[in-house]
Order: structure tokens, then C-alpha cells, then sequence
DNA sequence: CTGAAAGCGCTTACAG
DNA sequence: CTGAAAGCGCTTACAG
């Protein structure tokens, strides 16, 4: 008898620390252990008569699987670890809302194909962690997040070297959205909405390498329009949203307070936003004098002033994309070329020039 | 030699599939494999040499404790399970974005207390799943999300009632808001705008209890000032947008189009956000002719035209309060009072009434 | 301060 | 179709 257990003969008081075993199960229904082990297994050896009776004594005796004991003896976790990367310092309200959902998806998706999620937000260099494998807490990881934690992206690529079983959100060999075929939706709307001097916020040397993938694909849908591209360089280190502003207030600078430009496609929806926020600061009617569209359809932008025009990608096909090439990792099958998220355009206010 | 394990004089390539094991360790460093469970759980009483020699061994083997041999062992799981309610076919990106920043707050708050967390969404009623204590996989349940899921919040209701290890966001006997204080600062914020005909567009009967009580602390607030309470009940069902705005056309339709109250206090920021665009699309004024404010501190509200003022709980001390009275519970000490997250007055545009 | 041994609760070859 | 037995990799009394 171990330490802390009660025997089932027990006094009332301690009843919740007694353990229901197998075994327990295996007398009430008159059967051996292992055939208990089997029949809650669905191990169709088994008979149906004793399926039934097993079954029954399990459900009277509230009996559940100890999974560590399973897990210890399989091997297998069923448990898939999830890493969502912050900032250092900052607060979980001001986090990207793109992620949260994200991380919502993924757990969805994991559950619908029988795998628990074990969900860590890290920040700080020092606490990153990732040897879940090591530990059999998880049969492999998935990692999201801000791409201006550069510390914790290089610490994961490192264990994706080792071999780690690691599927990453928005880096190539992961699983990212249709940047091209969003940044050509995006362009088009800006187009058809009567902008030509579009300014793209971006970046082509951000680590969050979704940015540079729309910027070129911006680009190359503005030549093949004839119209001239124009990038404008987030700067690293801040938020997203002041990163927006920070752009706006540049571009303003350089061309003596008035707008040079009549369209904005930013790379994200928070960069958006800031950036709206800083055209009205300005006195710069949003879509009056300038349209302005983002990308990942975060919440937000349905309340904003305009409302955000944005490239939706699926959620829910995002969790699943990443969910499945993990498994297939973890199975040894090669997970073949880089799933993309579709995506679609959602026409709101602030591209709506008239 | 279990199926699919290699021996560590193995070929290369299975070189990831073999295990390494405390013994491994034992042998590297020269000790008995009971030193080394011993002298990396930190087990005072070996001497610093040994400890020292042991560590460094499991640091060059990579070796790390298999999680679920010592959970076998001890019993206890260091880790706590999460269940975020959502409401049936809800798409992730509509869910409720307070719930998904309280839930990295309390991820945050466990894994500084030293614990995993095993997150998942539920949502569909023959889906719904609490018994992680039996299945050892969590040493006690953390059940937040909306209140509009009534099948979940019964079903869990009853695991607490067979003496599950658990604390829910929002009910009594679990973890809240200082609904009091924020209802009196909201009251008095909108008081001293210049309303003085508040609607409050709450409930009375919702299963969200911090509605009731935020209702009853505002009224009693307005009734301390000598002016009338008025309840504009939700509709139960919708989502909280939709209530919000669903409340603003009942209000007008009884009063035959134009307002005849000049505050709004919503007993959630969703509900506040639907409550401006029903006035904007009715041509009202906000704040001119009807203040705003709503409850939770959303993201979106910084956002929104206007910018929203709302009642703002501290997430990290929510986080921190749900998962300290979790351990208390696990821990068998009595959790005392029902704690309070604080909250704050944030001040924006939508109650900027001249 | 360290080691030999028991046992946590399962799954799964091996026999029958 | 079912049972007896081994063993997953730890932690922790028990001895020394």
C-alpha cells in the first residue's frame, strides 16, 4: 500500500484518495486484469459479452485509465505541446489577438483527432523551454507566436535541428497563410477602389517571414499593373500598432505633412490600425484621401474607425493544417510541401472610396 | 527490450527512438540510479560532489526525467487542466477575446508556479469532458468562458459537487471581478459626464452571475444618488454583440425613435460595442447625445469609434488568484473568502461628454 | 551519505 | 477468447 491511499474498505472520509484500479474493475466483473485492459481498449478479441460486462463495472466504479501508467508502459503521450512566443515584459492583454485564436484552433483540431494540447506562453530567454518529447510530457510541438522574440524562435530551431518532432506557424517547412494569393486579393481591391500610390508596411528582412512573402507578392502585382511599388520598413523592436504609426509619421515627414500616397496595405491587421490611427491624428481622411488594408482578419478591425479591411485567413483550417502535419511528423510519414491557409478578402469601410 | 526502442549501441539513424534512463545517467556518473533520482530532484541530503557529478553526466547524456514514470510514482501530475466554454458552432475568431487573454494569464500564473497546463475548448454537450483527476492527466480543473453554455456549466457544476479539484471564472464560490467597485466607478464616471437617464443593459436572470451583480451595484449606486435605475434586460442566447445591439432597438422602439435615456452602462464590453453601432446606425450621437461604457477591458475597445471606456480587472492578478486557490484546494487548505480582481476606471472617447 | 529493492498501474507478447 | 507475467522508468522507505 502506498503512501496517502486508503483502502476501498476505507473510512467514507478518505474515499476520494483511494485509487479504482483495473484490478478493482477485473473482480467486479469477473474477469482477469488484462482482459479489462483490453476490452476498455476496444481490442475486438475480446468478446462482446465480456465488452459489455467490463464496461459496466468500469462505469459503477467510476473507473478511468491511469494514463500515466499507459503512457509509461506505450510510449506514447497522445499529447501534443503548444508554444505560443510573446514578448519579453509584455502584458497578455496587449498580445496579438491573431494568436490567441490561433492557439483556440489548434487546440480545437488537436482534440477532434484525439490529441490533448499542453499550452505554454513563454517569453523571457532564460525560461524558453521545448524538451516535452524528452520528458514524455508530449509526442511533439507546435510553435506560434511574435517573431520579434528572436531568442525564443532561435532556441526552437534548435531543437527542430536535434529532431524534435516541431511544426512552427509562419516560417517555411511550417504551415503559414496564402501570402501570395492574399497580397495579389489585397492589391486588386486597393486597385479596383481607385488607389495607385500604394505603400506597403512591411518588411524584407523582419524574421516574421509571412511580411517579406506579402511584400513581394504586393510588389509584383503592382508591376504587373504598372503602377510603381513602394515599401516602407516596420521598425524592430516596437509593437505592431506603433509600428503602424511609426511608419505613417515617416511617410509624412519625408513628403512635408501631406500624404504622397493614396493606399496603405500594411502586412498584419495591428500594423493597420496604427496606422489608421496615425492618418486621423494627421487630419488624413481614411478612405476619403487614403485606403487602407491589412492582413489576418483580426476581431478588432470590425469595430474600428473605419472598419479594417483585411485578408481573412481560415482559422480553423490553420489549427487543422498544423495539428495533422505534426501527427504526420510524429508518425515518420513525410509531410510532403508547405500546407497554405486559405485565404479571402473581407471588404470593410476603410477601403470603401467611393 | 520494449518494441521500437534501440539499445544506445543502436544504428545511427533509430538514435532518437532509444531512451536514455536515470540508469544511463547512474552509469555515466559512477553512482546508483537512486543517486541520481535523488541528487536531481534536489534531495538535500546527497553531498554536493555526487550532485554536482550527476548533473553534469544527465547534462551531457540530454537526459531529462520521464514525467510519466515519476507521475506513476508519486501520484501527483504538476499539472492543472483548463477548459475554456464556448458556445455550439462558434467560430474561434467570434469567441470572446476576454476569455482568451484569461487564459493565457492563467497559463502565465501556473507555469510561474511550477505546472503545466492541459488547455482545452469545449463546447458541444456530448463532448463535454472534467474527469482529468481520474485519468491523472491534471491535479485539478480551471473552467472559464461563457455563461451562455449551459449544458458545460452544469456538467461541471456536478463534478465540484462529486468533490472534483476545481475553480471557475465568474460564479461565487470561484474567482471574479470587484463587480462592486466597478460598477460604482462606472456609475459615477457616467454621472459625472453629465448623465443621468443610465440604462443599464444587463441581466438579472443570466447565468452570468457578474451580470446580476453588476446591475445591482450599479443601481444601488444610482439610487445613492437619487436617480432611477433602469434594467434593459439581454436576450438570451445571442451573442453578446447582438444583445447589445438587440437592447438599443428595443429601447428605441419603446420610446418611438428617439432615446430618452442619455448613459449606457453595459455589463460587458461585447454587449457595449453592439450598443454603439445600433446608436451610430440610428443616427445617435455617441458621446453627444449618450455615453458609453462598458465591462472587461477588451482590445477591441481601443479600437472602436468612438474608443470605449470600460471597467478594466487586472488580468495577471485574475490569472494568479485562479490558479492560487486551485493549488489551494489541491493542497486540501481551505480557500477562505471568494477572492476579487481588482479593477480601474479606463477613460476614453465614448463617455467624453464635453 | 549511498545502494538494493519494491511498487506505482498499466499494455502486450506469450501460453493455453 | 482469456489469463499469468513481464516490464515501462521512476521515487522512496529501508538498510547500512
Amino acid at each position: 500500500m502506498v503512501e496517502g491511499h486508503d483502502s476501498p474498505g476505507g473510512t467514507g472520509a478518505a474515499r476520494r484518495s483511494y485509487r479504482v484500479t483495473s484490478f478493482d474493475v477485473a473482480a467486479a466483473a469477473g474477469v482477469s486484469q488484462s482482459t479489462v485492459s483490453r476490452a476498455l481498449a476496444g481490442d475486438p478479441v475480446v468478446s462482446e459479452a465480456t465488452r459489455a460486462r467490463v464496461a459496466e463495472a468500469a462505469r459503477r466504479l467510476n473507473y478511468h485509465v491511469d494514463e500515466n501508467a499507459a503512457r509509461l508502459r506505450t510510449g506514447r503521450t497522445g499529447t501534443l505541446a503548444v508554444v505560443v512566443l510573446s514578448r519579453t515584459g509584455e502584458n497578455i492583454r496587449d498580445f496579438n489577438p491573431f494568436y490567441l485564436a490561433l492557439l483556440g484552433s489548434i487546440c480545437a483540431a488537436a482534440s477532434q483527432r484525439g490529441h490533448e494540447t499542453l499550452v505554454s506562453f513563454q517569453a523571457e530567454r532564460e525560461r524558453l523551454w521545448g524538451r516535452y518529447q524528452e520528458q514524455r510530457k508530449a509526442d511533439g510541438l507546435i510553435v506560434l507566436g511574435t517573431s520579434e522574440n528572436r531568442a525564443g524562435w532561435d532556441y526552437f530551431a534548435e531543437l527542430a535541428a536535434e529532431g524534435a518532432h516541431m511544426v512552427c506557424w509562419g516560417v517555411p517547412g511550417g504551415v503559414r497563410s496564402d501570402n501570395v494569393a492574399g497580397a495579389d486579393l489585397a492589391t486588386s481591391h486597393l486597385i479596383a477602389a481607385g488607389c495607385r500610390r500604394i505603400a506597403c508596411i512591411a518588411s524584407e528582412t523582419s524574421p516574421q517571414r509571412q511580411f517579406t512573402e506579402r511584400w513581394q507578392a504586393h510588389a509584383a502585382a503592382m508591376k504587373a499593373q504598372g503602377l510603381q511599388p513602394r515599401l516602407v520598413p516596420i521598425t524592430p523592436g516596437l509593437g505592431r500598432e506603433e509600428q503602424g504609426r511609426a511608419a505613417i509619421a515617416a511617410m509624412l515627414a519625408a513628403s512635408g505633412g501631406q500624404p504622397d500616397f493614396d493606399g496603405i496595405f500594411a502586412a498584419c491587421d495591428e500594423i493597420a490600425l496604427g496606422a489608421i490611427h496615425a492618418l486621423a491624428a494627421a487630419g488624413i481622411a481614411v478612405p476619403g484621401q487614403v485606403g487602407v488594408i491589412g492582413f489576418d482578419g483580426i476581431r478588432a478591425g470590425i469595430h474600428s474607425s473605419p472598419p479594417l479591411s483585411t485578408i481573412e485567413p481560415d482559422f480553423a483550417i490553420a489549427g487543422q493544417l498544423l495539428v495533422d502535419r505534426l501527427l504526420a511528423l510524429i508518425a515518420g510519414q513525410d509531410a510532403g510541401e508547405d500546407p497554405l491557409v486559405p485565404v479571402r478578402l473581407v471588404p470593410r469601410g476603410s477601403t470603401a472610396r467611393n
